[in-house]
DNA sequence: TCAAAAGTGTTGACATTACACCCATGT
DNA sequence: ACATGGGTGTAATGTCAACACTTTTGA
């Protein structure tokens, strides 16, 4: 086991889409007195760990993912870096840092990425059961400077979802359009034209339509459509303008 | 003074615009043998250094302009963090790292910032005269991975430019219309159609004219405008949409 | 047969592009 | 008087927003 570098870390904000909101991946934390048992707080926490010596920031986050959450193979996202000196010094951060991290930094840099997963196929597997999703319009308490993360990565992918189509990331394979309308609601936060919406898509060639359609449901059965991130990438074009 | 950390620095991409193109500030670096002073390489780098104890990571990129360029009061913006174990890891960096800071870590992590400054009025003092303004488009040979540092700096200043309207910070506080086009074409790369660009800038309430028109040229003067950041906050409103 | 979501077009307003001539100044 | 960049309008096209009814399925 490579030693920590203790003074550099990475926070993931693993964020997942359930066909109806947009959620974050937090895991508990709880400070238990080592004597009494007693409770001391609970609250909860990115995911996150120091970066090795010798590990490039990109492969600790990777390594976070799959150590913390069983999740691999998904798209990540580096957004900003953190880096404030208070950052780790509110009352629970301090008691928490020195009973069950005194090896660490007091002033610790952390690398914020982002990834996109399906909420509803990708699940936090058994091991991390203290792990769970909260819909990012209702979040619980958070330790360190969480809060402040968590919102600068929604920002952070409302941008780029409003400039590349990274939200396949978030749907299964398999997809309708409503479903993909439901996510650019839940991301941008706003009500979009079913009309208009559909419009749109029809002149995105890499959302290709399947010779299939729902089976099921208690409606009318939408037809299925994939995402090709190669024709994607063939037909790309950069798109900047000065804006008002 | 406060000690420094060894594995965390800042490294500060400053551009200047000179009414013609953007520029880039560089600063020589250059290696001697020690006993014969012959010169065994010369390079460019960005201005950065680590950060010390005790300090925020925007607080550093102050300070390093400060200290650097006699720069102060400018437009700063972190961009992303580089941390390849690799980055300092070429012949040269090597040779450099072990002569002149050989207290440093072999792996150190940059947090980058982009500034942006009007080249022609804000020189880099007298103290500074290894550092000098470069052309984006010719930039010489540069250490470290400062080469992709300012790549990824101009492509993260070419999508903020077309969101938000930065480019004021570039340009003396009084400007003309050609001047603000001449701006946006070297940024973005393209040129505009001037008839158009005007009708588009006429739509932004925050760039005012001035009772008051250029003097000494050789041709029609223009007319002199200001930004008014105040009427810019007060007017903005969040443009996110999903695109194509 | 009912509930629930899928699917589908048109219109008016607005934004974008392309394009050419006269104007005010310094030399 | 000439060279230089400043300033201006229109028409065609493309994009965006608003809006309501019919269809298909499972229960």
């Amino acid at each position: 086991m490579r030693p920590i570098i203790p003074n550099i870390s990475v926070d993931c904000v693993v964020f997942g889409f359930d066909m109806k909101k947009l959620n974050v991946l937090l895991t508990e934390r709880q400070l238990k007195d080592p004597k009494t048992d007693e409770i001391i707080f609970t609250d909860y926490t990115l995911q996150g760990h120091h970066v090795l010596e010798g590990e490039n920031l990109n492969e600790a986050a990777i390594r976070v993912l799959r150590d913390k959450t069983g999740l691999h193979d998904i798209f990540l996202e580096q957004f900003h870096t953190f880096g404030n000196t208070d950052r780790m010094l509110n009352e629970r951060d301090i008691l928490w840092t020195e009973k069950i991290y005194p090896m660490v930094a007091h002033h610790v840099v952390s690398v914020g990425y982002y990834s996109l997963v399906d909420s509803a196929t990708v699940k936090p597997d058994q091991a991390h059961q203290q792990t769970k999703w909260f819909s990012v319009e209702d979040l619980p308490e958070l330790g360190f400077d969480h809060a402040e993360i968590i919102e600068k990565a929604l920002y952070c992918l409302r941008v780029k979802l409003s400039r590349e189509p990274i939200g396949f990331e978030l749907l299964p394979e398999k997809f309708t359009l409503s479903q993909l309308q439901s996510l650019y609601e839940a991301v941008l936060g706003k009500k979009l034209d079913r009309r208009n919406f559909r419009k749109k898509v029809a002149l995105m060639k890499y959302v290709i339509p399947l010779d299939e359609k729902q089976r099921g449901v208690a409606h009318k059965p939408a037809q299925v459509f994939i995402f090709s991130k190669d024709v994607y990438q063939r037909t790309k074009k950069e798109k900047l303008d000065f804006s008002i």
